[in-house]
DNA sequence: AAACAACTCCCCAGAAATAGCGAGGCCGCT
DNA sequence: AGCGGCCTCGCTATTTCTGGGGAGTTGTTT
């Protein structure tokens, strides 16, 4: 069987990573972290719905250029594979069937990115998803001793990487909002679930006259110019749970 | 300083997860934690989009019979807490300012919650969210020991008792509506800022008409009844950010 | 006791959203 | 070369929501 791969000391680098005040810190850490544990890269990648992404690791500057202005976050299968589970996934287990996707992997390895790889998507408050990937050039029997080994604190790592990055995020600053009355809350809930006025007032038991009452106070504590909005703002902060 | 707390066997604890073939086995699973851990109760909490909830854990059913009943959901600061949050969270620092919250709190230690407290989110695909919490009797010194010596295995089993649940509840999982389109994407995103169609319209820079083919079209890739629906389940799915 | 917040009910006119029909062009994939 | 997805634009009628008013009860807090 395969080699054994080196033991570090997962502790040590977790306090590390703690520690990080930055960025910059998670970059160090990120750095030290591949030496630790003998493999060719890692990197945390932070994707959100609107295109934009940041991160670090030790991918090449010219391979992280390349894979934004190609935009290969709508192609590469590790991201949308990701997408749809929760667990971490092996590389080799994704879907290359597309010429696309196989363009992209023949790429990426051109760039020095591993034959090997293995991603976990972790995922934070209002659809923030962000992935934390080791890669390393290996064979397939190598690849799987790694993984056995090493798979919980990678899973850990991933885990204080997303933390210190959404510390890091200036408008997560949780916004201090009035706090919504039960009946906003109810209110607010079935308009989230797409119940129209009348049949949230039925639902409630109460007329659509005050019904109406409870959304324009909820709107008026939100801030919100309109029941969507409202809504939507309700949601975001977690006043409701829909 | 308080007592130091038993030394467990965290492999031995995950390796049993890992095996686990249903819900009965993670329950038999979190009774064995609760013994290892030398705390009251452990729970994993599946907390469904549609406000549904399952999980399993060593509340007494009393409990969880009126935490169903009286839709505790809407009301657990708890729940209502980790939703804006990644990182796990003691109780002491959650919101129990509100007269529902107070309680709540008061009624959940009677029927034998404890009065200490440690949740962690987890978030799966398509808005999925579960909490996997650790709950004690005891003073915050006492509390604090806990939490240091076993903050990141619990992570861990958070982990993978989500993992093990959307393995047994595929079908609980949000069904992965097609990604909704850019110009969609859009849509969502300007409606859920509370701008209205004409608005949206003219920021986007088409026509209303147009606007409204997009909105109708995320509404039905959606399964939503109406506008507030669809952008509420956009959200919760993570498809727009706000 | 007074103040305040929450809950309940009512009217009306104008603005906005919805449901139902269209149309054509562009792009990528098979 | 055809299929499907996406982007763009149009019309009409009906339903629903919004933004102004107002008023009374309960309960908690000061």
């Amino acid at each position: 069987m395969a080699q054994n791969w080196h033991q570090v000391d997962v502790d040590r680098n977790l306090a590390a990573l703690e520690r990080a005040a930055g960025l910059e810190d998670l970059q160090a850490v990120i750095v030290d972290l591949c030496e630790a544990y003998r493999i060719n890269h890692m990197v945390y990648h932070w994707v959100n719905s609107q295109g934009d992404q940041y991160g670090c690791g030790t991918y090449s500057p010219a391979w992280v250029a390349r894979y934004i202005e190609k935009e290969y976050l709508r192609v590469d299968p590790v991201i949308l594979g990701c997408n749809q589970r929760f667990h971490p996934v092996d590389w080799k287990r994704l879907d290359w069937s597309s010429k696309a996707a196989r363009l992209f992997r023949s790429e990426a390895i051109e760039y020095g990115v591993g034959n090997q790889g293995f991603s976990i998507p972790m995922r934070g408050p209002n659809g923030q998803y962000a992935l934390f990937t080791a890669s390393h050039s290996c064979s397939d029997d190598e690849w799987q001793v790694f993984k056995n080994q090493h798979r919980r604190p990678l899973i850990l790592l991933a885990h204080f990487f997303n933390q210190k990055a959404l510390e890091f995020e200036p408008e997560r600053v949780p916004e201090a909002s009035r706090t919504l009355s039960p009946r906003e809350v109810d209110a607010m809930t079935f308009l989230a679930m797409g119940y129209n006025r009348a049949k949230a007032a039925d639902t409630m038991e109460i007329s659509e006259h005050t019904l109406r009452v409870y959304i324009e106070s909820a709107r008026f504590k939100l801030g919100a110019v309109n029941t969507t909005h409202a809504v939507a703002r309700a949601m975001s902060r977690g006043l409701i749970v829909v």
